[in-house]
Order: C-alpha cells, then structure tokens, then sequence
DNA sequence: AAGCGGTGTCATAGG
DNA sequence: TTCCTATGACACCGC
C-alpha cells in the first residue's frame, strides 16, 4: 500500500479521472483526467492558452470566480507549504487542464505535461500540491521551474520494497518533466535537462532513501485519505471491477479491494510505467473530444433547452453523478456502500430525472455553500449539519485562501484536511461571489454552466455552481472586504466571524436575502441588468423552479421599478430645479419689465408734458378775430391729413368741416 | 416624539 | 397581450 499510495501521491489524480471517464463510459474514455498538474503545468498550460494568469480567467469556460484564472496564481513558495497540505484541486479543473494538454498536443507532450504532473504532484507533498498550484500566484520563477522537477522526487518518501519500480517511476517523472520543459525551451536545454535530471534523479532517490517514511506517508495518506474513504472516488466498486477486468495490465496483485480498492488498483496499474505509456497514447488516440467534452458538457447540465442531444447529455448527467457525489463524501463514508446505490440509482434515472436532481442539488449544493459561509467552516460541523457525505476535498478554487488551507493542514487531522480545504474554498469562493457581484458584471448566460451535478441526497459541487453562475448578491463597498475576512477568521472568535456574517447579510437587500435563500444562481444585477432576452433565454436555459423563476421576475421587476422610482425621482427633482430656475428667471425678467415700464411711463410722462407746453405755447400765440387771445378751453388744435393744423372750437368739434374752412380763412 | 428627506415597493396608467 | 417606463402613493428608516 505504501507502493500505491505514493503513486498516488505522485499522480494519483490521473488515476481517479481513469476511472470517471471510464464510468461515464461515454464519449471520453481516457486515463489521464485525474492527473494533478504541477504548477508547472498549470502555469504552462496557462501560457498556451493565450496569457497570463490574469486573461486566463476569460478562458475558464465554467468559472467566473475561480477556476484557471486561480490555477496560474501558483504561490511561489508552494513548495514551502506544510507536507501535509493536501492537495486541494479542484479536480473538474485540473482534468480540464489535462484534457487540454491532451487535445492541444502531441502524444509525447502530453505524456509530458503527465509526467511532469505527477512528478509535481510528488512534489506537492512539500507544498507543491494541486491545491497550492491551484491557488498559487505569479509566475514561479525560472529557477524555481528548474527545481520545480527536482524537488518531486527528494519528496518521494522511501518505498520500502519497490525500489526497481520506483526508478521506473521516477525516470518517467523526469522525462515528463523534459518533456514539459521542452515546451517552454528548446531541445538542447531540454536534453541538456534530461541529463541533469537524469543525474539527479539518483541523487534525489538516495535522498528519498533517507528521508523518513513518515514524511511522505503523511502526505499520501492524508490524500489517501480523501480518496480512500470516499470523499473523492468517482465510482462504485462494480464499475471498478469492471474496469479493471476489462484493462488486464492492471494488476491488482497485492491490492486489497475490501481495502482501499480504488485507488489501489488504478495506482496499481499506473504503477507501470508501460501502462502509463499505453494508456496515455490510448487517452490521446481516443481523445476525440474531450476539450469539447469538458467545455461543452455544461451545456448539456445545468441548461434547461441544451442544444445537445439526449444521447450525450445522460452519458454526461452519469459522469456528473459519479464525480461529484462520492466526490462530496466526507472522510470516513463507506464509499462502497454508499456508491452502488447511487449507480444504480442513476441508472433508472433519465435525462429529466437527472435535470431535475441536478436542479434540486444544485440548489442543495448552494444551500451548503450558504452554510459554509454563515456557519463554522468545521468540516465535521458540515459533515454533520447534513449528516451524509460531503466534501469536496478537491474544491480548492480561491488561491486567496491558501494561507487557510496551510494553517489548518498544519494540524495532524488529515481526515479534516481535505475538508478544511473544502471549507475553506467554499467560504472563499462564496466570499469571492459575494464580491463579484458588486461590480455588476455579470457573465454571459451562455457562459455559464454547471460541470457536476450530484445524484439527490447528495451535495455536489457547490463550489462550481457558485462560480459557474457568479450567483452571488453584491454587497455593499462599505462591507469588510470579504478577500481578507477568511484568512482572519480562524484567528479570530466566532463571535465576530458570525457578527462578521450577520453584518454581511444586513447589507444585502431584501431582494438579495431573497435570492440567496432561494438559491437563485444568479446576481440581482444580472437579474435586473441584464437585457430581456439574455433574461428570457437564461430562465428558459435554467432549470429553475416556479418559486425560483417568479422570485427572479420579481427580483427584476423590483429591481427595473427601483432604477425607474430613481429615475422619476431624479427627473422630478431635475424638473424641481428647472422651475425653481424658472422661477427666478421669470422674476428676473419681472424685474426687468417693471424697471422698463416705469422708464416708458418716464418717457411718456415727459412727452406728456412737452405736448402740453406745446400746447399752450401755441395757444398763447393764437388770436381770434378781434385780437384777443385763444382760450385753451374752448378751442382745441386738430391736425389734419395734409399736415395743417385747425383751431376747432371744442363745441363744434363734430362739425369741424367748418371750422376748418372757417380756421383756413383766418390764416 | 414629530417632522423631514431618502428609498423601496406597489399599483396603475400609458406607450 | 406582454413588457417597460413613469409616477403617485404608501411604508419604512435614519437623522
């Protein structure tokens, strides 16, 4: 067992994706999914998918929170971390990166990019586990890559008894490493290396000769541990056994199936390095889709209307079943028993059936995570809380938390490591949910999808849900930020982590509350935000409850009705002060007027009064016919059309014809 | 304690 | 018919 139990140390990883793939007996049958990709890899593997760790987040087809984008965030002191630190991955991750090395590239590439995954996964027990490449930041730098291969191997704890099988073990891990390098350098170096690490690679074997057996036993089993129990088998033992009864070169010579079956024999198998070889060139051979499986899986999931057929979506829905379920048992759970069940069980599942747990559990899942949040982070609490097995030991996704992870590793309770990660993860990544939201964004609907799905009864990935949705509900700038919350918390009381929590969940609205406790997958922003039918295809896309669908159609119609109440608010204030403006305007020019008015009425006084002078100045030069002066009072002036003027007696004012001709006489 | 302003929500009308 | 927007009215909250 320690045999195999190294080997699972070493690329344990492959071994569990063997065996899921084989499950799902589907369209991708291939060895290579479990393998944990060194950081090397990861960070390789971001490379040549165009960028950095930082644009690698757009190429994470299921995460919008988490996934590749944390893979490249490799801490550079990873190899530094607690040899017990389990390797925290999120699996569905790591087999995504695979499949990709695989598709992107050549056979011996890929037996690469294999090889130098599970020399690095050896590696991981001094830190360099999955989970730390997973969370681990920037770039490692060139000499770290340059050690990075080496140092896998002084990791090796001492076999005891398979020292031929371990040089085979070891050579394969060196040339993987070459043949990862080989990628990033050219040939000559790369030769250059196999020869060095050729060389090493004795010397790193006499160093794993005196290296104490605990040192790496502790490590393997506390992954071991996981897997042994069942906290991340992908299968039953029926489709073990027949797995293995269909692939004769895995031996299960020295395996105790009533044991620890299940890694045991595949470790068995991969053991060999010929097999290695077969069943990597047989994975790249058949390799037909399985980057297209990977991304276009979800699709086939979480969506109500997939555009798949049938036919590839239950395969699909079964493998979803598989892995995740056993997946989410915790440490302890009796794998068998609790396996066949659910396989048979799934078996008489349909597609409709299957959406409609998935539905359930997907929600189930995200109920999990609400309580991973809110509650301890306890892996025995949640074990627990829900009384059935579920850890996800390999849902390590949030990189930020990789301080958490190491201090809780540090603990001699490997059983609780797996699910402290898990924890952990989740109170980080829902954290970092409820972060994500704030800025609005929300995902593309089509780009979201659910990659696992677990059968009734059983928490899945709640991780993936959260960060294939974004499902989260933004909380306000002024909330603790939550990135630097779940590093505090373990040193902190729980008091202040549930007033922390409480304080968290008052500063979501209503509608927020709401939806969380709905498990709507979905951000209020991305509810109200998003256009009606990028709204209309993702309810038709998601299988979504009535209360679910009508709480969303609620939440959006709150929402439009409050930015338009802010709106007409805002409108009517704006027409508020444009009145006031119009107000003083008008008084203004009020003013103004009057100001002019009583100038006019100046001018016409003055006018006024020049005509009166006029008046009387010409009255005083008038004389009748005796001589004597004409009195304003009985006369008046008229002026006529042709510009003469008449002296009218005010009496015969109507008949001025006359005294027009009369007034013509006198003058 | 009352008043006031801001905000969310509902009901309703209209486009 | 459905959806969206605008808006009055009301309730709640904080100052």
């Amino acid at each position: 067992m320690k045999h195999l139990k190294r080997w699972w140390s070493a690329g344990g990883g492959l071994l569990h994706l063997t065996l899921l793939l084989s499950l799902a007996g589907l369209r991708v049958d291939l060895d290579l999914y479990l393998l944990l990709p060194p950081p090397t890899v990861l960070r390789d593997e971001l490379l040549l998918l165009g960028g950095p760790a930082s644009s690698a987040y757009a190429l994470n087809p299921f995460s919008a929170s988490g996934g590749w984008g944390r893979a490249g965030q490799l801490h550079p002191k990873g190899r530094e971390l607690d040899p017990a630190a389990p390797p925290f991955i999120p699996r569905t991750r790591v087999d995504a990166w695979l499949v990709h090395s695989v598709a992107a590239g050549s056979a011996d590439e890929a037996h690469g990019l294999l090889g130098a995954a599970a020399a690095a996964s050896s590696a991981g027990g001094a830190g360099a586990s999955v989970d730390g490449g997973s969370q681990a930041v920037g770039p490692l730098d060139a000499e770290e890559e340059e050690k990075a291969p080496v140092e896998p191997t002084a990791q090796v704890p001492d076999a005891g008894g398979c020292a031929s099988e371990e040089n085979e073990v070891l050579r394969e891990k060196h040339e993987a490493v070459d043949h990862s390098s080989q990628r990033e350098e050219n040939e000559e170096r790369v030769s250059a290396q196999k020869e060095n690490s050729l060389q090493q690679n004795n010397e790193d074997e006499n160093k794993v000769a005196e290296k104490p057996d605990w040192e790496g036993e502790k490590t393997t089993e506390s992954r071991n541990e996981r897997h042994l129990n069942g906290t991340d088998t992908s299968f039953s033992l029926e489709d073990l056994l027949q797995l293995l009864s269909s692939q004769p070169e895995n031996s299960l010579e020295g395996i105790s199936l009533g044991d620890t079956p299940l890694p045991g024999s595949i470790s068995d198998g991969m053991n060999s390095s010929a097999h290695y070889h077969v069943n990597f060139s047989q994975a790249i051979s058949q390799d037909v889709n399985l980057h297209e499986a990977i991304l276009l899986c979800p699709n086939n999931t979480f969506r109500r209307n997939p555009t798949r057929t049938s036919q590839s979506q239950e395969p699909f829905l079964q493998l979803n079943s598989h892995t995740t379920n056993p997946e989410q048992t915790l440490p302890g759970t009796n794998s068998t028993g609790f396996l066949s069940p659910v396989n048979n069980h799934m078996r008489n599942l349909t597609s409709q059936d299957l959406l409609y747990d998935l539905d359930v559990n997907i929600f189930d899942e995200i109920n999990l995570m609400s309580l991973a949040t809110e509650d301890d982070f306890d892996p025995i609490d949640v074990s627990q809380l829900f009384d059935e097995p579920d850890s996800d030991s390999g849902l390590s996704l949030d990189s930020s938390h990789n301080s958490t992870s190491v201090t809780k590793s540090n603990s001699s309770h490997c059983v609780c490591e797996g699910a402290t990660g898990y924890c952990t993860d989740h109170e980080s990544s829902s954290h970092h949910d409820l972060e994500g939201a704030v800025g609005g964004d929300y995902p593309e609907p089509s780009k979201l999808c659910h990659m696992d799905h677990s059968d009734s009864g059983f928490h899945g990935d709640l991780t993936f849900q959260h960060i294939f949705h974004n499902h989260t509900y933004h909380l306000q700038p002024s909330a603790p930020e939550s990135t630097s919350e779940p590093f505090s918390w373990p040193g902190r009381s729980q008091k202040i982590r549930s007033r922390y929590l409480e304080d968290t969940d008052r500063n979501l609205s209503r509608d927020e509350r709401r939806a969380k406790a709905l498990h709507i997958p979905f951000s209020v922003d991305e509810i109200v935000g998003m256009p009606v039918d990028s709204f209309n295809s993702m309810l038709s896309r998601y299988y979504l409850t009535d209360l679910q669908v009508s709480l969303i159609r609620d939440i959006r119609r709150r929402g439009k009705n409050k930015v338009a109440a802010q709106n007409c608010r805002k409108r009517k204030l704006d027409i508020i002060l444009n009145l006031e403006n119009d107000v003083c305007n008008l008084q203004a020019k009020k003013e103004t007027l009057k100001r002019e008015r009583t100038q006019c009425n100046k001018a016409i006084n003055i006018m006024k009064q020049k005509l009166h002078d006029l008046y009387h100045d010409v009255f005083s030069r008038l004389r009748d016919d005796e001589g004597r002066p004409v009195n304003p009072n009985h006369y008046a002036l008229q002026c006529t059309h042709d510009g003469s003027v008449l002296l009218v007696p005010k009496e015969l004012g109507a008949s001025g014809h006359k005294k027009e001709t009369q007034k013509g006489k006198r003058k």
